[in-house]
Formats: C-alpha cells, sequence, structure tokens
DNA sequence: CGGAAACTTGAAACCTTTCAAGAGTCGTGG
DNA sequence: CCACGACTCTTGAAAGGTTTCAAGTTTCCG
C-alpha cells in the first residue's frame, strides 16, 4: 500500500530516526515504504495482536502507548513491556513465527506493520535493513537486560527509574518528558515492576509527599528529577 | 582458518543442530566453515570477552560452560546467563558493536568464532544464516522474559526452575541430565537468581531433605524430577 | 448523580536477607 | 600423608522490605 496524500510515510514520519528507517538511505526508505503496510487505528484495549497467533508482522507503533503483556498459566497478567511510538514489537515472534506474548494498545493507537512474508525479500534486497533488524532485536536483549536487573533493587528504585526511564523516552520522541501519563494503572505498575499495588501506590504517594512528583491519577508531574536519579545511584 | 586434520568443524560438529548453522544445507555449512575462526582453549577464570571492549565476533561455545555476568557500578556482580556448549553470545553487542557484559569460562572450555567483520559479508550470501541470527536473536529475547517471569516466584520455584532447565539443556546436547555440575558456587547462583548466598543453601539443603536431589558439592543428582516439576506449577 | 472501579492507607503476616558462627572442602606444603 | 589456611557452605536468629488483607476514599463513566 503505497503512502498517498497526507498520510503519514516511513519517509516523513517523526519516529524515522528511532524506528527501522533508522539507518538506510532515502531511497531504501522508499523500498520499505512500499512494502509496510499502515493499518487503521485502534482504542484502548484492543489488541495488536495475541499470544499464540499466527506471526503475520514486525510492528511499528505510530501514535500512542500500548502494553506488552503475558498470561501465565494461573491467567495472571504480567506487563513486559510499555511501547511507545517509534518502537518495534514481534521481534521475539521470529524464532517460531508465533507471537509469544500479546500487545495492546492503551490508549488510542496507530501502528505500522511489515508483513512476515516480506521480511526475507525486503532485507535481502536492503542490507542496511538487515543490520537494522539485528540492532533492534539487539537493543531489545539490552533494554530487558536493565530491566532485570533493577528488578532486584527497592521498590522505590524500580518506580523512580520506571518514571525516569518513560520521562526520557518521550523527550527523545519530541513528547513533554515533565508531565505525562504513566499509561498504566497502579496495579498494571505493579504487575511490570513486580510490586504489590499497595506497594506501587505507597512508593509513589511517598515521592509526592517528598515534593518530588506531582500525581493526578495515572499522570504525573516531574518536580525533581535530580532526588529521583540520586535515587538510582544509591547504595543497593 | 580452514579446518584441517581432526579439528571439529562445523560440519562434524555435535551442535550443529543447535548452533549457527541449524537451518543451513551442507554447502551453506561449507561456507560458514569458512569464516568461522576455531579459538584455542581457555580455563576456569578466562575471559571470552570484556564488557566495554569492541566487539570481535559472536561466539559459540564448543565445550566447557562459561557464564555471561554484569558489573554494576558498585563492583557487584550479576549473572545474567550459563552458557552451554551449541550456545551462542555477543547477539546484543551488535547494537553497539561493544560488549555489554563478560563471558567467563567456568571450567576448561573451547569456542568458535565467527568475526564481526564477516557477519555482513556471510549473511548477504547466505540468506538462510541471515534468518537463523534472526532466530538466536528472537530466542534469546524469549528466552530472557523467561528468566525474568521466572524471577516474580518464591525461591524455591526459582532454584527448581533452574536445575529443571539445565538438566534439560544438557540432556538436549547428549549429556547426562539426571547427574551435572551446576557450575556456580552459591554466591553465583544467588546473583543469577536475585537470591542471597544463604537462601540458595537453605532451598537446596530443603529439596535435598525432602529426597528431590542429591547434593555433592557443586554437583546435582536429581532423584525426583517431578517433585522438582510439580513445584512449578503449584500457585503463585 | 450513582455505582463500579481504581486508589490510598494501616496492621499483621510472610518470605528473604543480613549477620554471624561453625562445619566442611580443597589445594598446598611441610 | 596429614596439617594448615583459605574459601565455600550450612545453619540459626533477628531484622527488614514487601505482600496481603481489609476498610475507607477518590475517581471515572454512564
Amino acid at each position: 500500500m503505497r503512502a498517498t496524500g497526507l498520510e503519514v510515510t516511513c519517509k516523513n514520519c517523526g519516529f524515522g530516526s528511532i524506528c527501522l528507517p533508522r539507518g538506510l538511505t532515502q531511497k531504501e526508505i522508499e523500498q520499505l515504504e512500499d512494502v509496510v503496510q499502515r493499518r487503521k487505528v485502534l482504542h484502548k484495549g484492543d489488541f495488536l495482536f495475541r499470544s499464540g497467533e499466527a506471526f503475520h508482522g514486525l510492528i511499528a507503533i505510530k501514535s500512542g502507548m500500548a502494553k506488552l503483556i503475558f498470561q501465565d498459566e494461573h491467567g495472571q497478567e504480567h506487563i513486559l513491556a510499555v511501547l511507545l511510538p517509534g518502537e518495534l514489537v514481534g521481534l521475539d515472534a521470529l524464532s517460531h513465527y508465533t507471537y509469544r506474548c500479546s500487545a495492546v494498545a492503551l490508549d488510542t493507537l496507530s501502528y505500522c506493520e511489515l508483513p512476515g512474508k516480506e521480511i526475507s525479500r525486503i532485507c535481502a534486497k536492503i542490507p542496511a535493513l538487515f543490520q537494522e533488524m539485528l540492532r533492534h532485536a539487539s537493543d531489545a536483549i539490552g533494554t530487558q537486560r536493565e530491566q532485570m536487573l533493577f528488578i532486584k533493587r527497592p521498590a522505590s528504585q524500580r518506580l523512580a527509574a520506571f518514571i525516569l526511564d518513560l520521562s526520557q523516552r518521550l523527550e527523545t520522541r519530541g513528547f513533554a518528558g515533565d508531565e505525562f501519563s504513566l499509561g498504566l494503572s497502579r496495579q498494571e505498575l505493579g504487575s511490570h515492576l513486580h510490586l504489590a499495588l499497595a506497594t506501587v501506590s505507597r512508593t509513589l504517594k511517598q515521592f509526592e509527599r517528598a515534593g518530588w512528583i506531582e500525581l493526578r491519577s495515572r499522570s504525573v508531574k516531574i518536580l525533581n528529577r535530580q532526588a529521583l536519579a540520586d535515587l538510582l545511584t544509591s547504595q543497593d
């Protein structure tokens, strides 16, 4: 589906420097554009794909936020990641050609998709894209690893890290980094950071009482970024 | 460096069905062999590479065990993975062309290396290898994710899962799955599973007292695999 | 406006860690 | 071959952070 009219294409997409086209030349981006599908808009709670479903393509968030979730054998939901515009999902499905977790829109969301069938063909045609895909996969491993290391730390550090990370990623994408929505409920935040709902609530409130943040429902305003950052570098 | 004489090559390597050559034809494996370097033997404590070092290649363990470690800002060592023959390391370095953690031999160890400079070239020549690399990266993401999910669980489940996982991986590689060395000290086990040394010791002893395993220093003999497996499926 | 869902907050319970001391293991050298 | 020292492992007791439970309070949405 070739882009037409005012539609956002890879070439004019604001997230080109973050997303798959990152290392490509103009010409290569055009080739990529020819196979990338731009899908319809989803709403809060809609699935981008479901765990167990056959892999149909790599997905890049274009606008809105999503969560990557895994349901364990007891039906418990575990939040693996929060996805922002320009971020890629589905790389982990390439080993079995089956999605191994689900992606759900956290608000109104639009996305692009590189169909699974096209991946080999287009990578053969654009060597730089192959590099780019490996780079994304490699990045994903590193990001997950960092997440893992944070889980060893006390609740306050996990939450501070989450807030600062989200803030920074939003800023990188041109959004306000000082005041934004967490996108997740306390319950979901807990599921992401391996904390009980009550602990999340308590710790967040504690940050607020310390004057480091201001909470209004699910949105945060960062008042003292340094204090949050200092928490992270303090002794284990 | 072309294989000569009795040397183990990719073609006659026992781990060909696990390692990089997994999906390749005989002919493609020969092409791969031409660029894969077989390195000298390392001993316990030797580094395969160090965190921060420039990426020089993807490494496959040929014999022996290794640990993947990360040192945090306080000098604390975190064990990210235990590596067995046929397993690939270094994929996470592809995003920055710098190793982001260190790999250390746990005993006498030999390995192969696909030099970094050759990766693009050989992948362009062998499309199936490109698929294979993505598959490994994808697998790595999945494996890490599973690890992450286990860290939410009680100490006993984490240890049972570690023992069963190692046992299964050893079996897949043709080693005894019922009696083997953990490769790690209690301290290191703790660092891998996010547990204190004392908790590891206690929990392992508890398994032994229950008659599920037999411990002799760092080696385990599994006496009741089912009991360990049942632990994992029990309620959170 | 009203009900449901999400959030806050306290108290008790729980699992894991920390601290500390003693036992066991291993390698080396007398 | 045994003794010694260093290191690793075991084990108990106390401390600690997080969870659970439960009861309010607030927020959201129809």
